[in-house]
DNA sequence: GGATGCATGTAAAATGTTACATGATTTA
DNA sequence: TAAATCATGTAACATTTTACATGCATCC
């Protein structure tokens, strides 16, 4: 049973209220590769297929402080022989929330913030040929998306991305 | 031919950037409508059944504001002969900006902030039996979503949202 | 020697959230 | 007359974006 819960920001969360996507997708990271530093998060972010998040160090960096301020993350300082880095892997308490996160079934169901279903409420306004012409251009975007590589170190990962381009085709041909 | 547009926020924006997706669908909602108060404009986004807006005063009014210093909207005084209230309607290049907004397959074709596609992707870190149950759960949040009443008064919003409760219903069967 | 990549950060600005507040009118 | 709805707004705060900045190491 998950609780239907508010939307992070504002004073809200002192921790009670979840992760937010973001922090829930850094701790995804950090899960599957272990140590990371924030640049390889950034990295990670800035090579999604999504443009939702940008990936930036403003972005990333702030974050890392909030979680390692909450205890969910912990930094080891460390080095490749020459240069110094620092790492940061997750606390028991880390896990347990990206968990609690994760099968947040709630969340989870929710619509999100879909651009194509967003547009596609008000098509109805405009004439038929511009409406084809747009879910045509539309699909031939999601083609170009899908013929381009993501996830190639990361099998799973790459098996949800495309299985998510090849329903949103299906979607896009019951429209036509 | 769309453009690759960055994302709306920082001090990007001096209007040439196009319009954020909040502007958009709130001129979305102001095309099919007509004449709206800012209160009407908020409880449409409050009753949407994506929860990815929250529909407040404090992100509505300030937009608005924005939207008509651009030029984008007219102010008009009405009354209903009792109550006093102030309508909006699009000037012309609020119609075109709305338009450019909408026919942008750039980024209707971008996959935005979806939670469940967020979160499968990390699905392959749990056992099998966890990643069941939480999907079979997240069938069941889509189902109740889909039984609720949504878009009553708008007959293609409405085809558009069962369409999509649908194809994701159908996304997920794949998964199992 | 210059470009590129790894790594770390900060600053100004935009946008949005929660929460609070007010007042008029309408309905129970 | 109390509660709900219509309508308008503001304030504090969190998050994120763009943009800028630095320094070291490696590759060409």
């Amino acid at each position: 049973m998950e609780t239907k819960r508010k939307k992070p920001s504002g004073p809200s969360r002192g921790r009670e209220a979840g992760l937010t996507d973001l922090e829930g997708a850094a701790l995804a990271v950090i899960a599957r590769r272990g140590r990371v530093t924030r640049y390889a998060l950034m990295q990670a972010f800035a090579g999604s297929p999504s443009g939702f998040w940008s990936g930036s160090a403003g972005a990333v960096y702030p974050m890392i402080r909030r979680l390692l301020a909450a205890r969910m993350l912990n930094a080891h300082a460390a080095s490749d022989g020459r240069r110094k880095r620092v790492d940061y892997d997750m606390t028991a308490k880390g896990r347990a929330a990206f968990e609690a996160w994760l099968l947040d079934a709630g969340r989870a169901a929710d619509m999100g913030m879909d651009p194509l279903r967003t547009r596609l409420i008000s098509l109805d306004l405009l004439p038929a040929a511009r409406r084809k012409t747009f879910l045509n251009e539309v699909a031939a975007e999601i083609a170009r998306i899908a013929a381009s590589p993501a996830f190639e170190d990361d099998r799973a990962a790459r098996a949800v991305h495309e299985s998510w381009l090849a329903a949103r085709m299906a979607w896009i041909r019951t429209l036509g």
